[in-house]
DNA sequence: TTGTGGAGCCGTTGATCAAATGTCAAGATC
DNA sequence: GATCTTGACATTTGATCAACGGCTCCACAA
């Protein structure tokens, strides 16, 4: 995904950090994000960070109204199923592709995410956990090699993260993601195509209950059931359709 | 799509111009787009400019090499395969959910905007004429009331089009297009997501062939055949799951 | 073939322009 | 008499502009 890391331009920078403080809800939702005040926490001039709130924007992680200025999106139990129900079914399709193509290389790579991931996870490092969770994931779905339909996965997945913060500090059920993460990894280098979905659906089923636990306490939404496609019958969708060639 | 038609930014205009210009190859692919020169024909300052092709680059019909400016993306068969992979998906999910949900509101909105194209076409505006086709499917996909699916599919929908240049032009083709238009408005009328589907697919299908048959043309690209599921096995895999309660 | 100099262009800056909102006071209404 | 409405003004803030500085590439020479 990023391969150069040659030099970062202002607007990188500012774009990073405020993705950061929006994840990190250091920003909260609604908030205003005003240019002034921000180019000089960071620094800069306001165009750098202008950019980099049309960047988040494009992302739909902020929204802008013309002359008004920009605010971060509220988080909401709808937006959340709403969320994962595109993941749930574009990360899905990636996955089935990518079973077909999976090379020892592919899963090199994503190994190396998980590592990274845990040895950031006992560090302590959010940010950097963070960063080697999204490549463990896309690392394997570049696997299918269907560029357009993994672009189309990183703004849903981006805003998914929003409502994963701190997930990781409940160790139990870090664990259960890790065990998901790798059950995912290891079907897919026996080209299981139909394990790797299974656990790709139980990651993902999993991931949104404990969002939507923790939007309810913090929020205090209604509480209600986030209805998503069962397991079963995500993996029924792709079983019939086992003979299709992909390509 | 798009509530506010009030006032128009500077970068507003440059990007629809642009947008424009790229796919109907008025900027042919590998161009560079250089600041001075679009600022001085558009009549306005480097900085909207640039904006815009940042936008465009977020749609990525634009490449961005950092200090050396940004250019027309190259049209491919493996770039055209690639993104009707992903539309093919996408869009047939949207379309089954929209199936569910649709509403006599809904085939209003999608009717008028079928007649608009036609109106459009039959004055020659290209504009007006791509613009309402694009209503007329996000109209449905609107439907199917998944927001964040509808907001991926319009990345590979916008590079889509870079490949359709004057496909209108060839009246008999044209009416099978229309055809294919009214029998999937029709079937999600009848809330008959299957057969919808089935349109849909066939819809894509013969949008891609056409706008194969032209790139090899055009450009010289060896012909081959563009591998997409069938149309059969896109039916079946939804067919298998009809007792899945979408929401 | 390799190193150097110059031209071109992007990224960033600080300043300017214009829109939108909030404030405050005067007047109207109940 | 109190409250609400209305209008103008001041302030805040985003959008745009013009200019600067630095990087990249190309041509030319050793």
């Amino acid at each position: 995904m990023l391969t150069k890391a040659q030099i970062e331009s202002a607007s990188d920078v500012a774009a990073r950090s405020l993705f950061d403080a929006i994840v990190d809800q250091r920003i909260p939702p609604g908030a205003p994000l005003r240019l002034k005040e921000l180019s000089e926490q960071l620094g800069m001039s306001m165009m750098p960070v202008r950019e980099a709130i049309r960047r988040l924007a494009a992302l739909d992680l902020v929204e802008i109204e013309p002359r008004r200025g920009a605010r971060v999106r509220e988080l909401s139990l709808a937006d959340l199923e709403d969320t994962y129900f595109a993941r749930l079914h574009l990360e899905n399709i990636a996955v089935w592709e990518a079973a077909q193509n999976f090379t020892a290389e592919h899963g090199a790579q994503a190994a190396a995410a998980l590592a990274e991931r845990e040895a950031a996870q006992e560090a302590g490092d959010r940010v950097a956990a963070r960063d080697a969770h999204e490549r463990f994931h896309f690392a394997i779905y570049e696997a299918s090699q269907r560029t357009w339909l993994i672009r189309s996965i990183l703004p849903a997945w981006r805003n998914s993260e929003r409502y994963r913060i701190d997930a990781m500090r409940h160790l139990e059920t870090q664990a259960s993601r890790d065990h998901e993460h790798t059950q995912i990894l290891s079907a897919l280098m026996r080209h299981d195509g139909l394990e790797a979905v299974r656990w790709m659906t139980n990651h993902l089923t999993s991931s949104v209950r404990l969002s939507a636990q923790r939007l309810i306490r913090e929020t205090g939404e209604t509480e209600r059931d986030i209805a998503l496609p069962k397991v079963a019958e995500v993996v029924a969708r792709f079983d019939i359709s086992a003979g299709i060639p992909a390509t």
